[in-house]
DNA sequence: GCGTTGACTCCGT
DNA sequence: GACGGAGCCAACG
């Protein structure tokens, strides 16, 4: 990976979360070669007008949605993650028993709330 | 160049 | 599991 700007590094980082799955924004952050900026991440989500990037993917490290529960954002991203298989309850992510089974390899690329 | 702000995280309670 | 406080860092005015 080469000389692509941070921003750019998050969103392809945020692109490579496979359907059905959640990342963290430590987790992204991380693995756009950004460690602790997960800051970062959360201003890149709300600057991001592309409707192609799964923003709804990514969630706080607790599993929590970041969203306040009242926010429009937060109804719209839970849809969106119960459209792809992900049980959301109480704005909570829980994962589906499917998507269970595919974890052990995907374990070093994406994290799973507890 | 400084102070404020935030879709955060970690730790203790 | 929920809450509060401290720490970090880049963008913005």
């Amino acid at each position: 990976m080469a000389d692509l700007s941070p921003v750019d590094r998050i969103l392809a980082a945020i692109r490579a979360i496979p359907r059905g799955e959640v990342a963290g924004y430590g987790h992204v952050a991380r693995r756009a070669g950004l460690p602790g900026r997960a800051r970062m991440v959360a201003r890149v989500l709300r600057d991001n007008t592309d409707p192609k990037l799964p923003w709804h993917r990514v969630l706080r490290s607790d599993g929590h949605i970041a969203f306040p529960p009242d926010s429009e954002g937060f109804a719209e991203q839970t849809q969106r993650l119960r459209a792809e298989g992900v049980d959301v309850r109480d704005g909570r992510v829980r994962i589906s028993d499917s998507v269970k089974d595919l974890d052990g390899d995907l374990d070093a690329a994406l994290w799973r709330p507890r």
